[in-house]
DNA sequence: GTTAGCATGTAAGGAGTTACATGATTTT
DNA sequence: AAAATCATGTAACTCCTTACATGCTAAC
């Protein structure tokens, strides 16, 4: 196994199941994914490809016109349905790792291509390990043994304002999934390709 | 050249400044530093140590009671002139990347023991880093030739939100830090190794 | 005297980056 | 036809992590 895995690969799947794209168009559109800033070089991309094409993810139709000889083109990269699989389970798993800021970022950005219910799971995943971070920052700002200078107290209480803010975030957002859920009970199972269900927030 | 920098190299050399520690303390107080999520391990803290020792910019006080062989011990590092004239520069300057989130922050948090002139540069800096963001961010959520769904743009918005957040904290202190050096207008020039300085904020 | 925690390291590898090299297509 | 920009790739390197290996010191 070469390339384990990483935000890169379910950023690529995720925006190969919207549509088939080639590489250098993928690294424009995961500019859109990753943040504007975080922007993925070509040294990392290819490779990717390469190897997610090696292990049967994702496909390219070549092979036709492939003529005279170190012919340079375009590959277009689709989905393959191992891909699509793949792809379900990555953006549900809950391992290690998976709640940090990019993790949770990008996996966010792929929600309207996501399950109710593991938009649920990594809406409240999320917000338990702020939860987490919560509690920790408070009680190093309250253990008063270390005296922290001006600078220190003030950006850690920058910090747990960030952090607070989040959670209320969270929270309206949850509040919002849990309405969808609870308006449409029996739609269990497979991953929709269906738009927003928007429940209007006031 | 082995190792060329990052944050590491800069908070072990704040750390330092403060006061004299050997490498297990260190990695406890480099926590605080970095945030309590992002702790550095071992396999990373160690080598670093050797190579700051290498470069001239540490030193430990060993080989007093080097006597049997093998012997395996505490080594207290403290910083050399070289390690505090390297501090003052890599704090001060303005290079690509320096105002990443985490680059950011680490040189706050050795705030107090900056120069105010850089202080401010740091804080302006890091404010027209934000700016650049947030225009960007800007723009591309009213370019509306790309059909957003909902769950992307809500994702837009509250990083939005959160940036204009941090510019705002950003003007506040930069706004008392002006006050502080308007309140001692002749102090230009060397680093210092003095403490606070502390403007006393209200 | 053995478990627990302090303390220091090394080897292998992961996830990317920069810099380079090259080919194809569009614009001027 | 020159310049820009689209498009694909590779080699070497960076900064960090995991997993391992070792030894010292205190507590039970």
């Amino acid at each position: 196994m070469s390339r384990k895995s990483g935000v890169l690969d379910l950023a690529v799947l995720g925006l190969l199941h919207e549509s088939s794209l080639h590489g250098y168009e993928l690294s424009k559109r995961l500019k859109g994914v990753l943040g504007p800033f975080r922007a993925i070089s070509y040294g990392s991309l290819y490779p990717c490809l390469s190897e997610l094409q090696r292990a049967g993810y994702i496909t390219t139709d070549d092979s036709a016109s492939e003529s005279g000889p170190g012919r340079r083109k375009k590959h277009v990269y689709k989905l393959t349905a191992e891909g699509k699989e793949r792809l379900q389970e990555q953006l549900a798993e809950g391992g290690p790792s998976t709640w940090d800021d990019e993790a949770f970022g990008v996996r966010f950005a792929f929600f309207s291509q996501t399950d109710a219910e593991v938009r649920l799971r990594i809406l409240e995943g999320r917000r338990s390990r702020l939860e987490e971070r919560k509690a920790n920052a408070s009680t190093e700002m309250t253990s008063t043994r270390e005296k922290l200078d001006r600078y220190t107290l003030e950006l850690q209480r920058h910090g747990l304002e960030s952090v607070e803010r989040e959670v209320r975030w969270l929270n309206e957002l949850i509040a919002t999934e849990r309405d969808g859920v609870a308006a449409r009970p029996h739609r269990a199972g497979r991953a929709a390709k269906s738009s927003a269900a928007a429940t209007k927030t006031p």
